[in-house]
Formats: C-alpha cells, sequence, structure tokens
RNA sequence: CCAGUCGGCCGGGCGACCGCGGCAUUUUAUGUCGAGGAAAGUCCGGGCUCCAUGGAGAGACGGUGGCGGCUAACGGCCGCCGAGGGCGACCUCAGGGAAAGUGCCACAGAAAACAAACCGCCGGGUUUUUUCCCGGUCAGGGUGAAAAGGUGCGGUAAGAGCGCACCGCGCCGCUGGCAACAGCGGUGGCAGGGCAAACCCCACCGGGAGCAAGACCGAAUAGGGAUGGCGCGUGCCGCAAGGCGCAGGGUUCUCCGCCCGAGGGUUUCGACCCGUGACCAUCCGGGUUGGUUGCUAGAGGCCGGGUGCGAGCCCGGUCCCAGAUGAAUGGUCGCCACGUUCCUGCGCAGGCAGGGGCCAUACAAAACCCGGCUUACAGGCCGACUGGAUUU
C-alpha cells in the first residue's frame, strides 16, 4: 500500500522546491524565539517574524536533555525525514511561500508513529504560513 | 555429559521506495565511498601546532616503583621471579627503603615499644592461719589485628635460646642465572612489632597549553592611528577657573535641539611653521558574526614468508578504507536468520514437531590523528585447558 503510493510519488518529477534547506545560522534560530509557535505531541514549531532568505527553510533543535547522543541523532533524523514527506504531501499548498521555521523536538518524537508525526509536521507548517501572513497584513 | 578456567571473534543479512555528506567526471546526472569495538570516559603515552626558553645543573611540584625485554613512547604489553589464594586449569598483588628522622596504632589489655608483671608459678621474709611485703619468671591464663621466633628434648627453685636438634631469621661464602632471585655450605642464640595508597628517603621520568592549537580572507556597526580639508572672530559678567550671548563651522533640504574651538612663532604681508578642534575625505592597523585552511596515506589495513617461548621485529605483494562543522552516514517497509514467550501434540526425561505473539534485537555514534588503559554491552560462535561423572 505505503510502497505503491511511493512509487507513484516518484513518477512525479520531483521539483526543486522539495530539497530540504537547513537553517544553519545561529542568528536565524535565535530570529525565531519571538515569534508564533504551534505545539504538538512530538514537537513545538517556532516561526521567525520575517524570513530571512526568499525560500522555505527549516531549523532542528534538539537539546541534551532529551538523551545522549544516538537518541538526539534518531529524533532528529525522523524530523527531517517527516518534513521531507510533508514537503512532498503540501507543495501545492506551500509553493512560494518563504519562511523561517525552527522545529524544538521533544521526548515523544523519538516513539511516535511516523506517520503521525507527519501530519502534525503539515498542520504546523500550514497554521504557521496562514497565522504569519496575517500578522504581515496588520503590521 | 556436568561444573569451571583462559584466550580469540562476531555483534544482524537480503531487498524495495524516498533521502543526506564527501570525491570524481563527459557538469546536474551518473559512478564511487560513507561510524565503533568500544567511535564512550577523557585516565596515561606520542605525533602535530603555538607560546616560553643562552647552555648545563639544582630546588620545588607532579608521576612511576620486583627483574629482563618489546615499543616512537607509556602508568601499556610479553616473559620471568617473589608473596598470597584455589584440589586444579589458573587468579590476585602501588611488589624499593622501617638500625636517617618525624608521626600514628582506636577498643580491649598489666603492658602497643629508651618497654612492661594483672592473674598465675617459684624463692625469701612476716604471720598460728588468712594476709601482707620483697625478689625471680613469661612456660601457663586473660586482652587484642598484632605481645621480646616455632616445636621437641634437656635444664631449673620456677622458668627462660639458658643449652641442644630441626624449621624460621640475620650475616658471610660458594654455585647457577644478564638480573630479580634460587640452591647449598658455614656462622650468629636471634638482631628486638606494624603502617611508607602518613610525612619522608632513594632511583628514574616530566617546560606550558591545546585543532575552540595555529594560518589566511574579512561585512555591517562602534572605537583607534596617520594624512589632507575647514575653523581657531567677538561682546558682557567674574580676581581667576569659568559662565551667558552674537557671528561662524558641523549635524540630511529647512527649523528646533545637540556638538565645536587655543592659540603661539616667523614674515619680503603673499604666506609659512608648530599646536589644537566638533566634523568631512582618503588610507592604515587591530577585530566580532561569517568563510577558507589545518583535514586526513597513517608508528595504516589485508595476504604470504622468515625470525623469536612471547610482546614483537624484518622482508615481499596488494589495497586506499568517513572527513561532517546547528554537524552527512538516514527514514518507512517486506522477507529471512537468531532470540524470547505462549498454546497444541508426542515422549519417563533431556527434548522434538506445528502454530501464534513480541510497537522484538544490547551498549553506544567519528569531530586533528595514532598507541594503550578503564568502563558499558541483548545474544551468539570458535579454540585450548582443568576437575568430576559415565561408557568401552
Amino acid at each position: 500500500m505505503t510502497a505503491d503510493e511511493t512509487i507513484k510519488g516518484k513518477a512525479d518529477t520531483p521539483s526543486p522546491f522539495f530539497r530540504l534547506e537547513t537553517i544553519k545560522k545561529r542568528a536565524d534560530f535565535k530570529a525565531a524565539n519571538g515569534g508564533p509557535r504551534f505545539s504538538t505531541p512530538g514537537f513545538t514549531m517556532l516561526r521567525a517574524p520575517a524570513a530571512a532568505t526568499d525560500r522555505l527553510r527549516f531549523g532542528f533543535t534538539v537539546t541534551k536533555k532529551l538523551g545522549k547522543a544516538v537518541l538526539r541523532n534518531r529524533i532528529r533524523r525522523r524530523l527531517k525525514a517527516a518534513v521531507q514527506a510533508m514537503l512532498k504531501a503540501e507543495s501545492a499548498s506551500l509553493a512560494g511561500q518563504p519562511m523561517d521555521l525552527v522545529i524544538l523536538a521533544r521526548q515523544a518524537a523519538a516513539d511516535l508513529p511516523f506517520e503521525t508525526l507527519s501530519r502534525d509536521l503539515g498542520r504546523a507548517t500550514l497554521t504557521l504560513a496562514k497565522r504569519g501572513s496575517e500578522a504581515g497584513k496588520r503590521g
């Protein structure tokens, strides 16, 4: 079932938009601190008030409080993979929306089913995209 | 077959889809490589880098501590010796010095160290006896982790290395060994407790900091320096320091506000020199975010041969085997293997067969690189050896 769908997904020509771009600068992470946020069991997503680039970027924060290196790596990689799956599913609604989103991992991200994680990411991203643009109109 | 000791190794496999980071290219798509035995703890030892340093030595501080070897080096490893433990294979040991000095040795006990007599034993004195006093004694009792070597015989008033034999210990000699040390012989009646992971003494070793080392490039903003531009006029108050104005300069076009001053020397009266000031221009140096480099071919892996008891060493062949930096090496599945557990059937039993379950798979992820040590680890494999049982 799932395998069939993914095969179909591959048949579509992959747009460069699917490529996951990550935030790497400390300043960009700090910029998202005060912005709107959306929480789910697996993570908290923050949106920077202003995007630093004209692209959609994601930053991943996994604190040492969550566990040792092995567990932290697993959490970060699952979240990255889930974001990529989500981007594929929501590509239409997200096209051309520059945003900086920071994902703050929580403990449950290691054990939650992958589909739940991916679906929550989609909800969070779309919600924050709407909220951010409204704030932009007001300001 | 049971119980055990030691050593070595593995620590999921195959496939599908979607991805990530290096490096190559025929430059955007393909190829290729991409975590561990501990990558961990950061406890030692090296390489490398910068800093310090005239040479050498001493002191201080820190480390090491049987002997010999291996190694780039080590606190590591190998072999051997000694002591202790185990029936044994084997295991454990900071294993130099206690007649250089200082210190400590709780409780108990008479006494814990220029020794010491509580009970007891023996002798003498006293007393009718009990008792008391003096002396001898450490064999016995009692205390303790530890009490002036142990056992036996002699000896004695009772005893005691007081004498003797054996064992132990010290010293001397010989033999074996590179040595630690061992063996043998002689000799001494016995030296006078333990703790040196207490200070200490002796021998040996050590300059410090670390890849966030170090090198290079270098934004905005602020600050530093140099040169040039422009300015340094005047009134009132005040002894003075200074204050208040006017004019001028600067501050985005204007206004407000704010900031600015210090003159002196030479003169052919054109100016020049020195000083000073907010500001402007140009340049220079430092420097944060960031980027590049250091950055992976090495005391390297594998195979074969030689050599050594061994750690290892030598020779030949062959291979290139992670280089990330908010940090790649993954995510989601399928099948299999292994594990575990439940049910059913068979069997006296060890167990065997079939089926189902486990969000089923330990400990843990490079961060400059090596050699070690230590610690963590589901489960499994192999080899050598020891003790016992059974069978022939």
